[in-house]
DNA sequence: ACTAATGCAACTGCAAAAGTTACGATTGAT
DNA sequence: ATCAATCGTAACTTTTGCAGTTGCATTAGT
């Protein structure tokens, strides 16, 4: 697995999901198809369950399935979901303050970029889960 | 430094540049002002002087300076210049292409991260270097 | 010549995330 | 009651990207 793995193994397993809302799903089968680990998908899905988007249940017949509509569900709810914070963020700046300026422009750099994370929230928040499912899908038959 | 630095440090550069668009700077100088090494400097503002938006000199009196006014130069410029790509691609799906429904569905997630990446660099534009500058800035008097 | 700067390559160190192993807890089947 | 399947979680190892560092060649002004 590469970079941004998560957000990447969330929107797959929840565009399989949609196909069949009501298909359980065992974490070894959904690793087995993202090629990854079962630990990794527990970890992940994890995430997702706490955020209300998943149920999980333990035992014999157990595994994972949308904890609501799969139109109900964007991916801004997914990006926050895993709190990956794409864009936000710079440095401590605790040893930056000796210089006049880099008080305010560090704040400013931070507003801005702040700023930019909540405007591609509000994007991501425009595409539903429905939306990432295509629409020539010989796997589930939708 | 921490996550997100180069970004960081780019646009603090610039933004401190902005300010005093004749004075050139060495790699030291500004490694002081961030609070990092000269060498780092060096690396992130050698992408963006490939990109256009630096020039640099060597020899005595070299240095950095703006290759072109503050206000053409947007977030996107910058961002596109250190090629970070904080959205997109999924992974290489080479070993997923057993299961009947992987490819279209890689796919699709993978044009749904495209599209993430591409409307926050449409938004990324409409920021200038320019408006990152604090307007009360008592060290370059402006 | 000397000095001050970039350019670049090679290496180290570190931190975050993936991957792995192991085991307890829970649930359903027999 | 036992067994097998599954999640939950903790601990560990491996991988990877990046900052940081060192060293040196090159360039340019004095």
């Amino acid at each position: 697995m590469k970079r941004n793995s998560r957000l990447s193994l969330a929107l797959h397993t929840l565009s399989h999901m949609a196909g069949e809302p009501g298909r359980v799903r065992t974490s070894v089968d959904i690793a087995d198809h993202a090629g990854t680990n079962p630990v990794v998908v527990r970890r992940v899905l994890g995430k997702l369950r706490e955020a209300g988007l998943l149920l999980s249940e333990k035992g014999h017949a157990g595994g994972w399935q949308l904890a609501k509509a799969a139109d109900s569900i964007t991916l801004a709810d997914v990006y926050l979901a895993l709190d990956e914070r794409l864009v936000a963020r710079s440095r401590d700046n605790a040893e930056l303050s000796n210089c006049s300026v880099e008080t305010g422009l560090q704040s400013r750099v931070a507003e801005v970029l702040e700023d930019i994370e909540a405007s591609l929230v509000e994007r991501l928040r425009e595409t539903k889960i429905t939306d990432v499912h295509p629409s020539t899908c010989s796997y589930c038959g939708s």
